[in-house]
DNA sequence: CATTATAATGTTATTTTTTCACATTGTCAA
DNA sequence: TTGACAATGTGAAAAAATAACATTATAATG
C-alpha cells in the first residue's frame, strides 16, 4: 500500500537532506520509478520537500526552519495528530472553501496544506498565520474575542461574519466526545460558533485523536448526526463506535506513520 | 560584465520565490542560456538558491519566508519604533479600550503593553497572539481577509463587527503621510477599516517613524484633522509639520533610547 | 458474488532540461 | 603582440521529467 511506502520515504526525508530517485528505486525495487516520482510530487504538494533534478530535498533540513512556537501542547499526541492531518488533506481540493477550527490538530493540517487556490476561513489566528506562509490560499479570519487557553476566536459577532459564506468542508476539533453528551468543548461562545459552522458546511469532518473519546466538557455543540466523517488514530470502544455509526458518521482510523 | 547581471538576477530572486530560466532568457536576451544557467549554478554554490527543474528557487523565500520578511522589515527602524512605542504606552491606562492597528510599530507597542485589565481590539492576528501572552488584557480580533503583505485583517465584514464597540484610543500605523494625500495605506479595504475606526475612536494616535513622511500610497484614510496625536522619532520638515499642526495634530518627537 | 467504479501503479514515447566537451571571444599584463 | 586566463557561446549527448494511456488493485454497490 502507498501509505507505508510513503511513511518510509518520509523517514528517509527526515534523516537526510536529499533523497535521490536512484536511492528510492534501490529502496523500493518492487515499485516503478514513476510511482516513486509521484510520491515525491505528493510530498512537494504538501510542502515537505522541494523537488530538484534527480530527486528531492527535504524542507525540514533546508535551512534552519523547524521552530515550534506552539510547542506547549503540541507534544500531546504529535504522531497521531500528524497522521490524522495527512488523512484530512486528502479531502482538500483546489477551488473550494474550508473552515478550519482552532487547535493543534488543525494546526498540523494547516502546516501540510497544499499550496493551491483554496479559500480558508478559520477561528485560529495562529492557524491563519501558518497558512499565509503559502502563496496561494486566501485566508479569512473569524472576528471575536480571543481565548487564551486554546487560541481560538469566538463571539456572537463572528456569526454575523459568516452569514454570507459558503463552506464546502468544515474541519472541527472537539475537546471531547461521549455517547451521552456528544461532541463538546469548554466554552459557550465556541460551542455556538461550531454549531453554526456545522449547520452551514456541506460536509463536516471531525479531527479527534483517541484520547478524547469518552471525555465530556460543559458545552455540547453537536451530535453524531451532525458529523459526516471522523478522523482518529484508534478505533473507539465498540459502544462509542456504534453510537457514532448510528448517527451516520464514517469513522476513519489513520495509520500512524513511522 | 557578469557582476551587474548577477546583481540583477539577485534582485529578481529577492522579489520572487522562483525564477525560471525562461524568465532569465527574456530578461537577458544578449546572453546565452548557458551563461544564465551558470549564474544559477553560482547562486546555488553560495547557498542563495536551490536549483529546480526549469529554474531556481530563492532560499530567502523558502520555508519561513513570511516570518523573515516580517522580521526584516521589523529591523527597518527598530530603535525609532521602540522609542515611539515607549511613548505610546504612557497613554494607556487600565479599564479602557484600545484599537491596535497592524504593523511592526504596533507590534513593538504590543510587546511592552502593561499586563493590566485592558480591552484591546486589533486587526493584526500576530499582534493579538503577542498580547495574549499577558494574563489580563482582553483581546478581540477584527474579522476579515488576511493580507499576506502586512499581516492585516480587513474587509467589510470587519465593520459590522465594530458597530457595538467603543474605543477610547485608536493606535494607527500609516504607511505614508504627505501634505497632499494625507495619511495613506496600500489597500482599499484597510483604508476603509482605518477610516471607520478613526471615526469611532475618542482619541486617534498615529505611530509613524520619520521614514514615512512625504511618502504616499494609493489609498487615503485620513487627513490631519482626523488625528489627535502623532508619535514619531524626528520632526518632519517644517512645511509638513505645519500642515499637521494646522489640522490640530499634536506632534510628539520621541527621544531615541540608547 | 459478480460488477462497476475508482484509485493506484505500470509502461512507453515524447519533450524538456541539463550536462558535457569544446570552441570562441574578450581582457589584461608581460 | 602574445600568451594566459576568465567569461561566454555552441551543439551534441545524456538524463530526467512529463504526459498519455494501459493495467492492476481496491473499494463500493447491487
Amino acid at each position: 500500500m502507498s501509505e507505508s511506502r510513503r511513511a518510509r520515504i518520509r523517514e528517509m526525508l527526515n534523516s537526510q537532506p536529499y533523497v535521490s530517485l536512484k536511492q528510492l528505486e534501490a529502496e523500493f525495487p518492487s515499485y516503478s520509478s514513476m510511482t516513486l516520482r509521484r510520491d515525491l510530487e505528493y510530498f512537494e504538494k504538501i510542502g515537505e520537500v522541494i523537488r530538484v533534478r534527480g530527486g528531492a530535498r527535504s524542507v525540514k533540513h533546508l535551512s534552519h526552519a523547524q521552530e515550534e512556537v506552539y510547542s506547549r501542547r503540541e507534544a500531546e499526541n504529535p504522531a497521531a495528530k500528524k497522521s490524522i492531518a495527512l488523512q484530512a488533506i486528502r479531502l482538500i481540493e483546489p477551488g473550494r472553501s474550508y473552515f478550519f477550527d482552532s487547535g493543534t490538530s488543525i494546526m498540523n493540517l494547516a502546516r501540510i496544506l497544499p499550496d493551491e487556490r483554496l479559500f480558508v476561513i478559520t477561528s485560529g489566528p495562529n492557524i491563519a498565520l501558518e497558512i499565509i506562509k503559502k502563496q496561494h490560499p486566501t485566508v479569512s479570519v473569524v472576528g471575536g474575542v480571543l481565548n487564551r487557553d486554546n487560541i481560538s476566536l469566538s463571539g456572537n459577532a463572528s456569526l454575523h461574519f459568516l452569514d454570507s459564506l459558503n463552506i464546502d468542508i468544515a474541519f472541527i476539533a472537539p475537546t471531547g466526545f461521549s455517547q451521552e453528551t456528544g461532541f463538546t468543548c469548554g466554552n459557550s461562545a465556541e460551542a455556538e460558533l461550531k454549531k453554526y459552522i456545522m449547520a452551514k458546511a456541506r460536509t463536516v469532518v471531525v479531527l479527534m485523536d483517541a484520547s478524547k473519546f469518552d471525555r465530556s466538557l460543559p458545552y455540547t455543540f453537536g451530535r453524531s448526526e451532525d458529523v459526516d466523517i471522523l478522523l482518529t488514530d484508534r478505533m473507539p470502544i465498540p459502544a462509542t463506535a456504534e453510537k457514532l455509526r448510528a448517527g451516520g458518521v464514517e469513522i476513519v482510523v489513520c495509520d500512524k506513520l513511522i
